[in-house]
DNA sequence: ATGACTCCCAGTGGGAGA
């Protein structure tokens, strides 16, 4: 099963690159985040047209998530249960026999502030989530935008991120407790470049500089480990002519 | 350098992202 996430920045407006990326490349998944959209204006038929199912969870103008499969998703859970939350950051639904958690994380924006506390209860409860997930399905995918880049050799200058948001030692905690469930980082199982990142910011011509950061991971269960594949970042896109500021990771168990 | 770019909803500006 070919497996992927993309935080698009925008649904409406990467709509054509993501038809034309999954035609390119085939997922069986791809989960999508920032879509941005209201379930009501979701484009289910373009994509059924495409040969994708989906499932969305959206609101106006910020976050929204979705799932699209080559197979029908069943099973579908929008956020965390028991999770009191106005944002749409969480969908996850079942295709064939692996459960698929598609999450955008929480930003942050600085370690002093009340989004940063939100972030921090946001990841208590995905935390305790998914360790009852894990009992329910030991064939588990958890990805998506982290928004957390898990070890300095993820980030393009450490010493100037050393304590920024996404860097901080409390999401980096946060990113080996997953781990700790039982869940393994797909594109550290393989050997990898140095300096690969999923996003690059807009300004200062960071992409074009290779400047950037790896917050958009694929986790697998230990009931996947042993037919993890390969797992990669796709910059393709991000070289269009008016591209989202991630790229596709792009795993295949 | 509280910048830079892009998106959204707004409504000729401002919040949010990371």
């Amino acid at each position: 099963m070919k497996i992927a996430t993309w935080n698009v920045n925008s649904l409406s407006v990467r709509l054509p690159q993501v038809l034309d990326w999954l035609q390119a490349q085939s997922p069986d998944v791809l989960a999508l985040q920032e879509t941005k959209l209201t379930d009501e204006r979701f484009p289910h038929a373009e994509l059924l047209n495409a040969g994708y199912h989906s499932v969305c969870l959206g609101q106006p103008t910020y976050n929204g998530v979705a799932l699209l499969s080559r197979a029908p998703l069943d099973d579908v859970q929008r956020n965390i249960p028991g999770f009191d939350d106005d944002q749409a950051r969480v969908i996850a639904a079942t295709a064939g026999d692996a459960r698929i958690i598609n999450t955008y994380f929480p930003n942050g924006q600085a370690p002093d502030s009340d989004k940063f506390a939100y972030k921090m209860r946001w990841l208590d409860a995905l935390q305790s989530w998914l360790a009852e997930e894990l009992t329910r399905h030991p064939k588990l995918v958890l990805l998506g935008d982290f928004n957390i880049a898990p070890e300095d050799r993820d980030v393009y200058d450490p010493i100037a991120w050393a304590g920024q948001i996404h860097c901080t030692p409390q999401e980096r905690a946060h990113f080996r407790q997953l781990l700790g469930l039982g869940l393994v980082d797909a594109f550290r199982a393989f050997e990898q470049p140095a300096k690969s990142w999923t996003w690059w910011d807009y300004r200062n011509l960071a992409f074009r500089r290779n400047q950037g950061l790896r917050i958009d991971h694929i986790l697998v269960s230990e009931g996947l480990r042993d037919s993890l594949q390969s797992c990669v970042i796709d910059k393709a896109p991000r070289k269009n002519e008016r591209p989202s500021d991630h790229a596709p990771v792009i795993a295949v168990v």
